[in-house]
DNA sequence: GCTTGAATTGAACAATCGTTCAGATCACAC
DNA sequence: GTGTGATCTGAACGATTGTTCAATTCAAGC
């Protein structure tokens, strides 16, 4: 019985998209088979085919996409002039861009080693290109004299490992919402660049806002 | 031809760990035979059977060995009273541990997913163990009034999140050592936590040990 | 030097892997 | 309605998977 009525390559293509990157986010790359997102899908292994050459561009097509959708979505931000609010304005967004897409976020950190040398070096340049929009900010902030950075590379790398590793642990509906993790997160980044926190926008600050529990 | 000779299950035993640790850290637990494990020690696959009841069994061996020495280790350091001499010795412990062992950190972090229920479990108490270690610190420093923290259980997670990210960019020969990486990244924690970066201990501060490239 | 038990081989098991493809079926333009 | 191309099935391919086990060989105690 060949073909399921009522099934368009528009439709299918994206949920194969969409099964495979819930899979490989749960159960790794490698620990998934085509077989398993196709049954996801509700289709035949070898119908995946129409949509990806093989796993491997499949992994390499959702990384990619990712780390693109990023890097335009930051671009098109409004970007504060001073540092300090450029820098708060990163740590709000990187925290509310990656908490909306703890998938693709975890696939992009974890599958690295699963892709071939030459999607690695296309994703861990798009990633580089992230990296150096936060570098260009404490950068920027040093040579004001705003910040006080040591190393402006280990502490841009510092950050963001900080700021990602709230995926790790951030669930919808507990302790925290969205909005005072990333307060809490803002008081840590000043602090580690070496300013006294205090009102840098139009915000609150972050010590009368998280409640412990 | 069966048995090589020469050798002892005194010796094929560890090996085996080690193989199968550097292979599950270079290409993921699920992406690794127990043939190639087998080959890297100069065995057939059978032969394994002799040293772990399965290949699940390996890798929770691993991750649970990893955290008993940490915690052994850290049980076993000398730990100044002050908080902030605490939270200082906590950060060099931290990154040199870490960096000594980058295959075992590697593993325990993302292979976390392949270990079945009950290993997850058990691996994730030592964790939280490792974990309270720092925050008891951090509590005690707010107690004191000598950190301003807005959440000791985020900052935890923050900080150790920091931490472990050297591991994901450090090596060996590269443009800072181990001290100097230790030193910038003490500059951000004592910040981060709220304190002025000053001189806490008998070391020397960071701001002058770091030179950028 | 013989014996005993630990260590290892090598073959085998059923299951699953990624991928291919001829053929069947459906959606849609005309 | 008819034809055409995109879509999907179902079976098959060889390779590889984790694990078992009888048979074999080695190391060590006596």
């Amino acid at each position: 019985m060949p073909r399921k009525s009522g099934s368009h390559g528009q439709i299918t293509g994206p949920r194969v998209r969409q099964a495979a990157l819930r899979l490989f986010a749960q159960e790794g790359y490698a620990a998934v088979s085509m077989r398993r997102i196709a049954a996801e899908v509700g289709v035949q292994a070898g119908a995946l085919y129409t949509y990806t050459p093989d796993k491997q561009a499949l992994l390499a097509d959702l990384m990619r996409g990712h780390m693109e959708d990023l890097l335009a979505t930051w671009a098109r931000e409004h970007h504060p002039k001073a540092p300090k609010d450029r820098l708060r304005h990163f740590t709000e967004f990187h925290i509310r861009y990656h908490l909306e897409r703890p998938d693709e976020v975890f696939v992009s950190y974890m599958e690295l080693r699963n892709l071939s040398p030459e999607n690695f070096a296309e994703i861990e340049g798009l990633r580089r290109r992230y990296e150096d929009a936060l570098e260009g900010i404490l950068q920027a902030g040093r040579a004001d004299g705003v910040f006080a950075i040591a190393d402006t590379k280990l502490a841009t790398l510092a950050l963001i490992a900080m700021l990602t590793g709230v995926n790790t642990w951030y669930r919808e509906g507990g302790r925290l919402g969205r909005a005072a993790v990333s307060d809490v997160y803002w008081s840590m980044v000043i602090g580690a660049v070496g300013c006294v926190a205090e009102k840098s926008g139009s915000q609150s600050t972050s010590m009368a806002t998280a409640a412990e529990s």
